[in-house]
This record gives C-alpha cells, structure tokens and sequence, in this order.
RNA sequence: GUGCCCGUAGCUCAGUUGGAUAGAGCGUCGGACUUCGAAUCCGCAGGUCACAGGUUCGAAUCCUGUCGGGCAUACCA
C-alpha cells in the first residue's frame, strides 16, 4: 500500500513540473510513513518539506502544487490535506483496504513474504557453543534471535543457511578431557586433585561415570555410530581393546595423554549431542554443523595463513606471525601464530569466514554474545584483506540475560558449574514462552527473564495474549461450524472475493484490524533490513491489541448473516496472519489452549 | 586509560536510514462475563526522553562533551 501512495506522489510530482506548478523535476529521498496519530491520516509524506530547497519554494506551496496534480483514477485516496509545517496527509478510502483480506486468503502461509532478497545467499551463524558444557540461558538467546533473524531472511526472498560452528579443537577440548579423566581416576579410587582451571560442574561428572562404566564394545559401537558425523570423535587404536574390558581399567593401562584424548573425544560427542538435542527442544535446526578441527584436518588453517602471507598482510615479530589488522581499523595487530608454533584462535576464525564466502554466500551473520564485541574489527579485517567488502559480513551482537526467578537474580557461576541450561528453561517455562521473552525486546539491550514470570498463564505474560488470539479466533470459526454458519472451510475464503460482502466490514476496529493486517509485509520487510527480530514481535503485540479489544466489542457471530461471514472472513485472515509472525519467531500457533 | 552497547512513565521496554500532541505491558485505582474462549476488554493517573551544547524548517533519534550502568580490552579459549 505505501508503494501505491508512493507511486501517485511521484506522478503526481512529474505532472506538476509538466504543468509548470513545481520549478524542477528533481525529486529528493523522500518518506511514505504511517503517521503516529490516526488524525494525520493512513499516510502521510514529507514530500514537500524534503523538496523545498530544490524547488525554492515554500513546502505548503509545494503542497497544494501537488495535490492539485494527483491522478487517482481508482479513488482509492478519500482525502488528502496539508498540515503541520508541510505534510502531505492522505486519508484512504475503506474499498482501498478490504483487497488486503483476499489477498491475504490467497497467499496465506506466504503473506508477508517477498523477494528483497532476490535468493542471495546468506549464512546464519549462531549458538556456536564450545561442546565443553551444556547450553544456558545465554546461549537460549542467541539461539532464538539467530533462528528468528534466519526466517525473517529466508521470508524476505534470501536463501538462507543456518550454521553451528564447533570449537571442537584446542585447548578447551583438552581441559575438557583432563577433566572428565580426572573424575575418572577419583571414579577409580586414584588420589588426584581436581584444579580450578578444570570443569566443575556436575555433568562432568556424568560423563565420567558413564565413561568409566562403558564396556569396550558398547564404546566402539559407539565411536562406529559417530563416523558419519561431521564431528570427529576420534580414532582409537581399536585392536588393542577388549570389548568386555571397562573404559576405565583401559584407559589406566594407556599413557595419559593418551587417556585425556579418548576422554575429551567421548565428552566433546557426547555434550554436542546433548546440545543437538536441547536445541531441537528448543525448535532450532541448523542446516550445517561445521567443524573447527575439519578446517585443520583439510589444512584451511595453514592455506588461509599462506595466502595472507603472500598479500602481505602477515608479518613476522618475536617469533610469532602477526596479521596487519590494524591497517584494516582495529587497535592493533594480532597474533595468528604464536612463537611456539600454536596457531591462536583467530587463525582458525579467520580460514573459517574465508571458507564462508568461498562457499558461495554473498553475506554471512554472525550472532555473537555481547562479551565478543572486540572481535568484530579483527573479523572485519580478515574479511577485507580476503578481498569482500565489509557490507558482506554482519555481527549480531546479543546483549547478556539476566535470569530472575520472582523479581530475584538466580545465582549462576560458570566457574562453580552452577548454573541454569537452556534445557532447565525449556522444561520449567515450555519452548514457547521462552522464545517469546527472548525476542521480546531488542538484542541491543540486556533482558530480564523472570522465570516465575514467563511460567504464568496470565496477562503479563505476552505469549499467551498473542497465541490466546489464535486459539480464540479457531474457537469462533469452530462455533460456526457448529451453528451451520458455515459448512465447508473454504466458504471463508470464497467471502473474500467479495468486495460486496467485505463492505460490510465498517467498524473503526475492523478497519484499524485490516490496516494492521495489511502492513505486515512492511514489518516483515524492515525486520529483515535491520536484522531485528523484536519488530514481528511488537507487531504481533499490537495485532493482537487491535484484535481483543474488536473481538469485546463487536459479536462476529451475530444475527445478521452476510455480516458474520464478514467477519468471520476478517478474524480468520487475523489468525493466518498471526500464524505466519509467531512462526517466523519459532513460536507455536495453538487451535486450542 | 581506550573501544563497543545502554540511559525514555514507579518497574520492564518500544519508538533506530531525523518528522507533527513521545507509546505499550506490568504495577496502582475504578469499571465490564446468564450472550462467539474474562489467558480478554474499557477508563483514570503517571515524562525536563540522564545532563549540556551543536547541526536545521524540525532532534528521544545525528555530532561533541559530561555523568551513570554493562561489557571488552592476551602470543586465553
């Protein structure tokens, strides 16, 4: 609809020059917007304000320039007035809005869709936990806001991969193994100390029972299971373990170097597998589970130093190679190679978003935890040297949560292992209400989740206003099966095609109802430009608003028969379009509650 | 010290490519169910948009500075 006003504002500005009313035909960036106040009309443009200093003109004479010239064959604008210090703002007639209602009948699951993307390419990176623990709340939000981000630009027409990448190499791998294998000799009855640097929590100790339990043939079953993943659990040097022999005595028998590998392969398997699980819960999917150990096993790593050698851009001091980031905007270089001959985290970083474009995606995410703010420059110049623009590469930032429980903050320690995961959530509060809150605001700002909050069924909890929309809106049109309003679902949708019968539809409440309805592919459209998801939900928010308070106020089943297929028309083009916002966020559209 | 994010109603936050009288939820108080689902609605009250300058027809929005909060500042991962 805002391309409709658009297009009659520049006709109407051409024929205006052609009239001699407007001193140039050059046009400005103008704005379509919908104003605040429902008193400055459906839509109101700057037009005039924007143009003043091209047209030497006072804007209210712009003003009546145009309008005087605007073509509107269709009558679709009711009227159009000058106020303020210059607007433009256009009043639409009711019939401009009741095609929305077919069109969004016609289109159904795909309303709100577009082609903005024009099937560009674009990798979602999120989560991206290390396996070294279970996901918490924290990751819950990444998670949600990279897998709502994916939608909303899968929905806009772009062709969407989304990607877990797996820190399933270095040193955090290893102190993951020492960990579980020193639980393993306390398992045992072998003296050892536990240091802090080690993994405290409890599910280390799990793991290590479970380990130490496991007879060598359910172990090499399993190891046979997890070939075909992308994740290597490792090779072990099969022939020399009995399948009847307990992990534990085996491994006692091995150097313990060697047991610290085997341990940190079974725990890194089987915590990424907890996590795989806990996402689904969650109703995240990934398309590709991409492994940081395969980007050495294929010698990434090295060819991704080589090449920026050979660009110059890494240089050699104290022993160690440095990448030139600080000519790229960062605050100074970094280290790629330590002068132990280790590569550092960034190496691995920067082959890995190579990798990324060298796979075909004109533009890759990343969804980071707030803390990892500082990489963003160094990224960036990794993604400049290898010859992409910066426009190519985007880091959502995730601003912390801070987990409450009744207005109290929930004590979590990493360092202790005491903390709340992400499966803990889901299970108390319901994969929902958790996705919901976690998209409720802006990613910029930190969130407050209130457990006890997000677990109630009432008004303060947002989830349930919108879903209860939904379920009530299937209530209604249940109802009038019941009563023989309607005999067939599809005498919905053939109501839709008739202007005649949607003319009906003259309440302010259904008209503001429609409005809504009819910007959604707006919202949709803006959320994926800014990348933030929070807008579907503060549409969603206000579609349902807009919905209760018609649904107290008018009886959509009542006794005049036309009108109520009107209206039934209205509610259940409400309910799809409810239905496709909470789907774009991951969140479920109930029938019944 | 430096960099990034944030500062809007009592609380939690929308408002972000600059627009007109700054919005919503919660909380307070008062109303609405023999009628389609009250997990709902209606009404009242609540503001120096942290502060001070600047840019212009116009600033919560952009720029500079100050104050306050969070995070980050490794040849750690």
């Amino acid at each position: 609809m805002k391309n409709v006003i658009k297009n009659i504002v520049l006709d109407a500005a051409g024929l205006a020059f052609k009239k001699g009313l407007l001193t140039s035909s050059v046009i400005p960036d103008m704005e379509i917007e919908a104003p605040r106040h429902e008193n400055h009309g459906d839509f109101s443009t700057n037009f005039a304000m924007v143009s003043a200093s091209v047209q030497k003109m006072a804007p209210r004479k712009i003003a009546e320039a145009l309008l005087s010239s605007i073509e509107d064959p269709e009558r679709i604008i009711e009227r159009a007035e000058i106020a303020g210090p210059g607007f433009i703002n256009f009043f639409l007639a009711p019939k401009a809005w009741y095609p929305f209602i077919k069109i969004i009948h016609q289109q159904d699951e795909e309303f709100g869709k577009s082609d903005i993307g024009q099937g560009k390419k674009v990798q979602v990176e999120f989560v991206s936990a290390n396996p070294t623990g279970p996901l918490h709340i924290g990751h819950g939000r990444g998670a949600a806001v990279g897998d709502a981000v994916g939608n909303i630009l899968a929905f806009s027409g772009f062709d969407v991969q989304k990607e877990y990448y797996i820190n399933d190499s270095g040193r955090q791998i290893r102190t993951l193994g020492r960990s579980v294998w020193l639980r393993i000799c306390q398992l045992i009855g072998r003296e050892s100390e536990f240091p802090e640097d080690c993994y405290q929590g409890d599910y280390i100790r799990d793991i290590a029972k479970e380990l130490n339990q496991l007879m060598g043939s359910e172990y090499l079953a399993l190891t046979c299971k997890s070939q075909d993943k992308q994740t290597d659990v490792g090779q072990l040097n099969k022939t020399d373990l009995e399948p009847t022999v307990k992990m534990g005595e085996y491994l006692l028998g091995k150097p313990e170097a060697e047991a610290v590998d085997i341990c940190a392969k079974y725990a890194a398997d089987k915590i990424l597998q907890g996590i795989k699980d806990d996402l689904v819960d969650f109703g995240v999917e990934f398309d590709r589970w991409f492994s940081e150990q395969s980007l050495y096993d294929s010698g990434r790593v090295q060819d991704a130093i080589t090449e920026f050698q050979s660009k110059g851009v890494i240089y050699e001091k104290d022993g160690a190679l440095w990448f030139k980031t600080e000519s790229f905007g960062d605050e100074k270089d970094r280290v790629v190679v330590r002068n132990n001959g280790l590569t550092t985290y960034f190496a691995s970083d920067i082959a890995y978003h190579t990798e990324k474009f060298n796979r075909g995606f004109d533009r890759v995410i990343d969804v980071w935890g707030a803390d990892h703010h500082g990489y963003i420059n160094r990224i960036n110049a990794s993604i400049e040297a290898s010859g992409r623009k910066r426009e190519q590469f985007n880091v959502i930032l995730v601003q912390l949560v801070n987990l409450l429980r009744g207005g109290q903050p929930v004590a979590m320690s990493t360092r202790s292992g005491e903390f709340v995961t992400l499966k803990e959530i889901v299970d108390e509060v319901g994969k929902d209400a958790a996705r919901f809150i976690f998209l409720s605001r802006s990613y910029d700002s930190g969130l407050d989740f209130d457990l006890e909050v997000a677990k109630q069924q009432t008004s303060e909890n947002p989830v349930y206003y919108v879903q209860y929309v939904h379920a009530r809106i299937a209530g209604i049109v249940t109802k009038a099966f019941e009563q023989g309003i309607l005999s067939d679902p599809a005498d919905i949708s053939t109501v839709s095609n008739s202007l005649q019968t949607l003319q009906l539809l003259v309440e302010p409440e259904e008209l503001k109802l429609i409005k809504i309805l009819a910007s959604f592919p707006e919202v949709v459209e803006k959320s994926a430009f800014v990348l933030h998801p929070h807008i579907i939900f503060t549409y969603l928010m206000s579609l349902a608003s807009a919905f209760h308070g018609y649904y107290n106020r008018h009886k959509v089943i009542n006794e005049h028969q036309e009108l109520t297929l009107a209206r039934l028309c209205l509610v259940s083009s409400v309910k799809k379009v409810i239905y496709n916002a909470l789907k774009l966020l991951g969140v479920s559209a109930p029938e019944r509650m």
